[in-house]
DNA sequence: ACAGAAATAGCAATCGATTGCAAAGACCCA
DNA sequence: TGGGTCTTTGCAATCGATTGCTATTTCTGT
């Protein structure tokens, strides 16, 4: 014992009120500091909870107050099997989530689901246990997503918006994204392009569909895609088949995120192919490894902080009751090597 | 509502009693599914409860059982100012973590701390709101979580361990680390090895000394420690500055993590200095990333699953009330190309 | 057909903190 | 001195589910 003596263990607020010779209620009070109850008192009671270590329960005020503050993290891993959540990019904007988020005094609670049923995000926000929830990423859930929020508002989700939706998102033009990213390799002189990344999700898939829309526009362009898993082992594996089957046909390739693009390079200079004079990757996300590798990476950029900031003050307007609008945040290109 | 009809809201277990024509206690035996009541009751008490999309409130039943589920996972960021938790080996254990608590039907809650003061545990563990804790790193806390395993059981940290602690621990062995790592460079015919890495925490302390170590009997061999941060943006800066005043008098770098030695390989390239043939760089933690950089990373693996495993297990056994010992892994080292 | 065992279901206490309302005492001013 | 206001505290209901105990039926075997 350091600081010596935790004199008793006091277990609830009886026994401290009885210590104290006040009612429960009282030192209820006193511990919220409310004016209500006698200065003197108010500081006797405290310096008491203090000397004993007493902390009130918070099951017992949560239960009575119908507040949790918890705000529950959904990781829907519809089309992935493992391993999902070690992606750097969720990780990222999970830590700004805790940022944002206990600043104002909640706690969060990490759900990774993979959905076995259409009940999956009903479980989670009918437990009682939340006050509101975040979904990461749509994954290949975008119905059951939506239906919920048809009845549960304090809901909102990363992911791409959809006109007439009633969910609330929060994300990046992902089409936009893409454009942005096949223009860059088309301006460089790229004819024969490839998409790498796994189209089951909505977000993906817009970043393939802008991708394609960049490339329609240019006589001779062609864009192929390639379904590859995100941040799981089988990725590496799918990438050296992908490349294997393009051969020496490709001349820029729109990598869905910067670790797909990261590993693609990777398998590139094990083939001896330069990146990127032979051929040129783009990555997606921006996250601070793609300007700490070799070559720095060409990316898409999302701006991941703004996004969380955008989640949070969301959530919060709609915790009141009140209805947030959905953001749509606007892709930009960092151009450094790689492409 | 794609599903049509959730016919009326039900929001507690009396109500739900009521509708089904039994009592509250009946309702909440169905739902449990015990046999203690009758087989056919019990089915129409779930179809109806189904029906009704009802579930019971969270917040009452573990007042009620004094069990909460929840296990915290507490990230102390004593001496990073920012952001430790985009980390990735922390947030690839916080996966495994997050894999193996929810299998055993526990929920996760993220607490990032920021100690301002000597009673931030205390403060977590006593909240009642959690079966059990998990610190996730010592940072340069570790005398408040020895204080805390003294009385609070359900603790488990990731971290370095020392002879004669009370708080269970689970970690490699972070001295042995260092010493393979630059044990790796003085084989390659380094001589004059500098160490990158914040000694400010057990963790890191304990690679430098083993890496000192392995120095120290190796006649003619230098070893200079430089300060450096984990995963924050000053980390790049202070890479920068380290290589600057070293010049070219190193040939071979320690680095505390993967991401501080992928970060100076990248400092280097820059520089025109070739790894590993000018100067031979070791990381450590073996990400996967370590294996899709280029180079490859030459590091010194600490197996993240076996060591969630560990903790897992280590906790379980203590929630029953149980002493478990810490466990020690052995690092292993991993060499590719960058030294 | 009846004692005794087994199967069901209900009653009511309990977990611990919060809070509306009432009560008791202190204080003020005419 | 007496009516009225202000402070301060206590009382008891409440949040919603769980569970030990009891009461009622229904079997079972003889």
């Amino acid at each position: 014992m350091v600081d010596g003596a935790k004199p008793a263990k006091i277990k609830n607020i009886a026994e401290l009120a009885r210590l104290a010779g006040v009612s429960a209620g009282t030192v209820s009070r006193a511990l919220a500091d409310m004016s209500l109850v006698n200065k003197e008192t108010r500081e006797r009671i405290q310096a008491l909870a203090r000397e004993h270590g007493f902390r009130p329960n918070q099951m017992a005020r949560r239960l009575r107050t119908q507040r949790t503050g918890v705000i529950g993290v959904v990781i829907p891993l519809g089309h992935e099997r493992r391993q999902h959540i070690s992606d750097p990019f969720f990780m990222t904007l999970f830590g700004y989530l805790a940022d944002e988020l206990t600043e104002s005094g909640h706690d969060l609670m990490l759900s990774r689901v993979i959905p076995g049923d259409d009940e999956w995000l009903d479980r989670i926000v009918d437990s009682g246990m939340l006050d509101g929830a975040l979904v990461i990423g749509q994954s290949n859930q975008s119905a059951v997503i939506e239906r919920v929020a048809q009845y549960y508002k304090p809901l909102v989700v990363w992911g791409s918006y959809r006109e007439g939706q009633v969910q609330c998102t929060v994300g990046v033009d992902n089409a936009a994204g893409g454009r942005l990213a096949a223009q860059r390799l088309l301006d460089r002189g790229g004819r024969e392009l490839a998409f790498f990344g796994d189209t089951n999700g909505p977000e993906i898939a817009d970043r393939l569909a802008g991708a394609q829309q960049a490339v329609s526009v240019v006589p001779g362009a062609t864009l192929r895609a390639f379904p590859t898993h995100l941040a799981s082992d089988e990725m590496a594996s799918q990438i050296a088949m992908n490349l294997d089957e393009i051969g020496a046909s490709v001349d820029g390739i729109v990598c869905a995120s910067d670790i797909i693009a990261m590993t693609t390079i990777r398998h590139l200079h094990e083939r001896g192919i330069s990146v990127p004079d032979q051929v040129a990757v783009t990555g997606f996300d921006d996250l601070p490894l793609s300007q700490r590798m070799v070559p720095q990476l060409t990316t898409v950029r999302q701006d991941i902080a703004a996004g969380a900031r955008a989640m949070a003050e969301a959530l919060r307007i709609r915790l009141d009751g009140k209805d947030a609008p959905s953001t749509v945040m606007v892709p930009e290109l960092i151009i450094r090597e790689s492409a």
